[in-house]
DNA sequence: CATGAATGAGGTTTCATTCAT
DNA sequence: TATGAATGAAACCTCATTCAT
């Protein structure tokens, strides 16, 4: 599922290569989030691994490969969710299964809000190429709110210019829910901002009453 | 206009340190923009401002004061404008007001997407209180539009149940245009985002048609 | 009574500079003395004497000579007191007036004991001639002691190989319970001392009681 | 025999860590003894310890924490020689044993007259509880000498009222001949100073004749 | 494969001194 | 005479990375 990327490694046991990453990615990302990219040295990281810096650097080309791996780690949870359970929700109504999906989405967003915002900062610092590799994966996670808007559309149940435009506005909305945090938290809770933000995306894509009172 | 905020100085001439803090807000903005926070030596910032590193810290007490300047002194624009043009466009009727109000502030975003993007990403490097000062500037450009909102609300043209958070998403869907430009950027132009998304918003908050045939 | 040093100096009215100088020694004393030489910036000195860094400079050729003058000016008054005092006090017998001397100057190091520690660590930081200077003042009143004992010996009341080794003994004696107040102020109070001491210096130079039975 | 103090390490080999620093202490004394404290730049302190900078910071945390090990290793020389040799002083009679014990000390104060005067004037820079286990040393140092005056006093040898205060005398007197070298080296040689002091401890301490004539 | 000691460039910040006003 | 803005050298300390063990 991770997108895969050219890091530099002196081990050549592939396996044993992919499962140390996992076990960093894993380990690294709370120290990271925590304090910050920038302020967390190498040997930090690697004390949080329990691995000694030299081994770190047996699975990993740089300190730059570990941002890289914690953020794909974890947003490749996200991709993996929504295209994995969003074409279950076909058996509900579109309205229904957008409600869910965006329900669902929101609460992950939320239980891993610190993550969330470490990626939106930090994703900066990676290299283009590593860079392109995340944003990829934030696409895909657009892609499968754009397949249940779509679907809606062909039934009649939506009715929608642009369903790329809109499918962001709904992926964003959920990751403005962490980057806003300090705002939105006066706001009011999480569930009240699902039910919030749907309704005004539903009202926003309903088609007009007028075609029915025509029929 | 900008928030005040204690800033260690050795100068105790008012006007002069006010006036050197806005020339260092401008000299350093674009190559804080361009290199990052992180990226950016205290030696660089005094260069690109025509300084020696000393005469610097005459005005500043740390290198963290001049990402707050920087940050101050480019979002207190957004806000100049909002509180002051909004209240301008009263003559208009609240949904041509609203389609103003929000087609200004995206030019805006448009016309300095770096330094918008910048702030998202560097105001978690400030100190409590200068995130705060920073924060406070945000809330006020929402509050700018929650008004717009309003006034739309009294006289029936808008129907909304929460203006803080209509207010708040008009606010981010802007800035993600700045933010999110690798993903917009490939859907089209500003004119472009701005048409739709004022259409999806006002779209979301025009009262139901049921009610005026009712009557 | 000050040990006239060159010091570089812009203004040529000796008056004036004279009398600035005594005003920095005495408010550049406290601040100093609290500080330490290093962790006391120049710009703090200025403040301190209520001038501009530019105005001490026309009175001072550097930050030393302020280290310079305070010292001097501090030990100036200790040379005053021993050379004026001791004199008077020649109506007492040797035995009585050496009480006298001893309790007057370890009194009155203790008046200033933040002082005399400042000058026992920070006189290193003197240009050779300086430090030479400051250094004569110590003679001197190692001096003003030996004399007192010079004439206890020509009395017979003392009996004193070396005056100028005993006179040395008894001034660092006074200036010990400023440097290492952190030992003897666990000993006991400033008054036992003085009478512990004197009695033991008494008792070494007391004349043997022998040789006046063997007459 | 080194007071343990938390000094921050990036290593965690106890023992290496333990050589380093006793490497350090020595090689660091020389240069800091010379330059002092505040005139010596880590740069120089590690290149006179043939290390890099980095290296040296593996093993201590700060320019202060050398300064602790440089003093701390030159005093605790003194301590181990007295607690370990004044009790082997115990065959001869009290009067010989402290003849000895004196002449020994100011000599070993002799053959490092730098590095005592250097602990004089630079203790001060030491953060609070470096400092304090600076002047345990020099406690432990008197209390040897307390204990040599103690055995006197029991067999009647002395005549002391307040041994702490004798013992403090003799030990600051040894010290002064390093710290006070400017003015004691004009008045004689080391064995010079070290008998007429002898004699005028002695003197003061010597029981009165009286009570024998007595008996 | 695993380790962590070693490195030195480069980071931010301070400060004594000068000189134009 | 009085001022303090300006300077840049140099201070302490951190850190990603390498490589001998």
């Amino acid at each position: 599922m991770h997108t895969e990327q050219p890091i530099r490694t002196y081990s050549k046991d592939q396996g044993l290569v992919a499962s140390r990453r996992e076990h960093i990615a894993k380990c690294a990302a709370h120290l990271l989030v925590k304090q910050g990219y920038d302020r967390t040295s190498v040997r930090e990281i690697a004390g949080a691994c329990g691995m000694g810096m030299g081994s770190l650097y047996h699975y990993v080309g740089s300190k730059e490969d570990v941002l890289y791996l914690v953020i794909d780690h974890g947003l490749s949870r996200y991709v993996e969710f929504c295209e994995e359970a969003f074409p279950k929700l076909g058996t509900n109504s579109p309205t229904e299964a957008l409600r869910q999906a965006i329900g669902e989405y929101y609460r992950m967003v939320d239980g891993s809000q610190d993550l969330m915002l470490f990626a939106y900062q930090e994703t900066k610092n990676l290299r283009l190429d590593a860079r392109e590799a995340i944003l990829d994966l934030d696409r895909r996670i657009v892609a499968a709110f754009e397949r249940l808007l779509a679907r809606g559309c062909t039934t009649g149940d939506f009715s929608i210019d642009n369903l790329t435009l809109v499918a962001h506005d709904i992926v964003t909305r959920g990751q403005l829910w962490a980057v806003r945090r300090w705002f939105l938290r006066k706001y009011g809770s999480l569930e009240q901002y699902i039910k919030d933000e749907t309704e005004l995306i539903l009202r926003a894509i309903r088609p007009p009453k007028v075609m029915a009172s025509k029929g």
